[in-house]
RNA sequence: GGGCCAUUAGCUCAGUGGAAGAGCACCCGCCUUUUAAGCGGGGUGCCGAUGGUUCGAGUCCAUCAUGGCCCA
């Protein structure tokens, strides 16, 4: 550090500013590789950074990478001068330069430019981490971000492909109808989904506000206005532990249409998986963690209680009332809690017994009304509604339902997970009394949909963990 | 919250109670078509932190910190 620091004083000294401005480049590196028939003898001008040097005395070598990519350029004395030829020798690896010059082939056959002119654009006073190993220390990859993009084969491939597949989403959803809408993400209730919320202050209001937690509420009241179908993609978040599969803050994809319902929601649901794969992928097969999965719609839709059946062979519509519920869970080795109802119960059952299994892509559909307070009841058994949830090796990949647009049900719905949170339950929903106010002027009939769109993204560029696709995961800070 | 594992040079790692090491990177010298360039020389360190055991601790023990994996 202190070396590279006297380096960029002798620069100074000789005159040469080592933090350059801006820079007209004419190509990519890319270009140069993909075109050299045409580029062959031709001056070009491009900026990168240095990633290799191989000095040879009065010539040297340097890789130059840019964001297409890579190519070697050649410093050479007789080209340069004594003078330009002693400033080369101040370049070190990771300095960012600008060079012009003439493009040839060496005698091993590498696509190179002869440097006539170069300028530095941004001196590094720390080096980059090793060239053949790379960062392994997964700690230092997720807080130095930027060296892990630099250095680490693959991870900017994942980022490019995931603004390829948000891209996508929106293609299909504008190419359905669908207009995009951005809602509050400071609300005043953080209600919508079944999660702890992250608290702030609004200092001048003198209130405390809530970091939201879900799109829903907003997006429904904005169909209650009359825009009839509306998406918004945006960052939620929620206080709630880390893991391989949990970020506190990530993105979800919520979409709702006025007059359909859940059945429409799962054919949109295949449809755009299908079709963002297609677009990224170039096929509805794709391998995930050595897993083959094939998203061609349609999609098996498989009933909670039809699963609970095929995997566990438990009859559900035999069982009564909450304490035979619970025994029998117990009996299947459960720990469950004493408030348990019968349909919690049997979400812990399938979650246990159920989730695990389903590699996919199947729609799990029908949950218990206690578990979805949000989603309308069936016609034909009020103790389920009309959900479903999508999994992918046996991931929850989104969720959604035939909108609850009953504004007295949705009251004591609310209200039943007022109750919820009363019994200790912290991640009970929250009643949002001004959402209950729009739909008591009347709400539409809809389906909804949610989408955990960093799962899709990990599914679609086979990453096992929700940090390779989120470009800075929430860390502790370092003490130091 | 619980269990297991990791933390040594800028990076990747070895070092299993007795003199802090290797490769890359870096520094010095040589080298005008090399490419994980090469040749010769140089170790640049708070061994995550704090206590403890011991004649002696990178190594053993305890606590803490950060991260990873599994579980709740």
């Amino acid at each position: 550090m202190t070396i590279r620091q006297e380096k960029v004083d002798r620069l100074r000294q000789m005159g040469v500013e080592p933090y350059g401005e801006r820079f007209a480049r004419t190509h990519f590196c890319q270009d140069l590789l993909g075109n050299f028939a045409h580029l062959e003898g031709r001056p070009v001008a491009l900026a990168g950074r240095v990633m290799a040097l191989r000095g040879h005395g009065k010539a040297s070598f340097a890789d130059l990478r840019d964001q297409s990519g890579q190519v070697q350029v050649y410093f050479k004395i007789d080209v340069l001068g004594e003078e330009r030829y002693r400033l080369f020798e101040q370049v070190d690896i990771g300095d960012f330069l600008g060079i012009e010059g003439t493009v040839f082939r060496t005698r091993r056959g590498e696509i190179t430019v002869e440097v006539r002119d170069f300028s530095f654009l941004a001196k590094a006073l720390r080096p980059l981490p090793e060239k053949w190993h790379g960062l392994k220390d997964v700690e230092l990859r997720y807080r130095q971000r930027y060296l892990d993009l630099i250095v680490s084969p693959g991870v900017k491939e994942t980022f490019l492909t995931r603004s390829r597949i948000i891209k996508a989403l929106r293609a299909f959803l504008d190419q359905q109808g669908f207009v995009e809408v951005e809602t509050p993400a400071m609300h005043a209730v953080a209600a919508g989904a079944a999660a702890r919320p992250f608290i702030t202050h609004h200092n001048a209001l003198g209130i405390d506000l809530y970091l939201r937690i879900a799109l829903e509420l907003h997006l429904k009241r904005i169909v209650v206005g009359g825009l009839e179908k509306v998406y918004e993609i945006g960052r939620v978040f929620r206080n709630e532990g880390i893991s391989s599969r949990h970020n506190p803050e990530f993105t979800m994809l919520e979409l709702y249409q006025a007059y359909a319902d859940y059945n429409d929601m799962m054919k949109l649901t295949e449809e755009m998986f299908s079709q963002v794969a297609q677009e990224v992928r170039g096929t509805n097969r794709i391998v995930y963690q050595g897993r083959e999965i094939d998203l061609t719609p349609p999609w098996p839709r498989l009933s909670m209680i039809d699963a609970l059946k095929e995997y566990v062979g438990i009859d559900w519509l035999t069982v009564q009332d909450d304490a035979e519920a619970r025994a029998l869970a117990r009996r299947h080795g459960l720990s469950i809690e004493e408030k348990a109802t019968k349909g919690m119960v049997l979400e812990e059952l399938v979650e246990a017994f159920v989730e695990p299994h389903l590699l996919g892509p199947v729609f799990l559909l029908d949950h218990p009304v206690e578990i979805s307070p949000l989603a309308k009841r069936k016609k034909e058994n009020p103790e389920l509604t009309y959900r479903f949830e999508p999994f992918i090796v046996g991931r929850e990949m989104g969720n959604a339902f035939s909108e609850l647009n009953d504004p007295v049900d949705q009251r004591l719905r609310f209200q039943q997970q007022l109750e919820e949170r009363q019994k200790g339950n912290e991640e009970a929903q929250a009643l949002d009394e001004d959402f209950l106010l729009a739909m008591e002027h009347g709400m539409p009939p809809m389906g909804g949909l949610g989408v955990g769109v960093d799962r899709l993204v990990m599914l679609l560029t086979d990453s096992p963990s929700i940090r390779d696709v989120i470009l800075f995961p929430l860390l502790k800070p370092r003490e130091d």
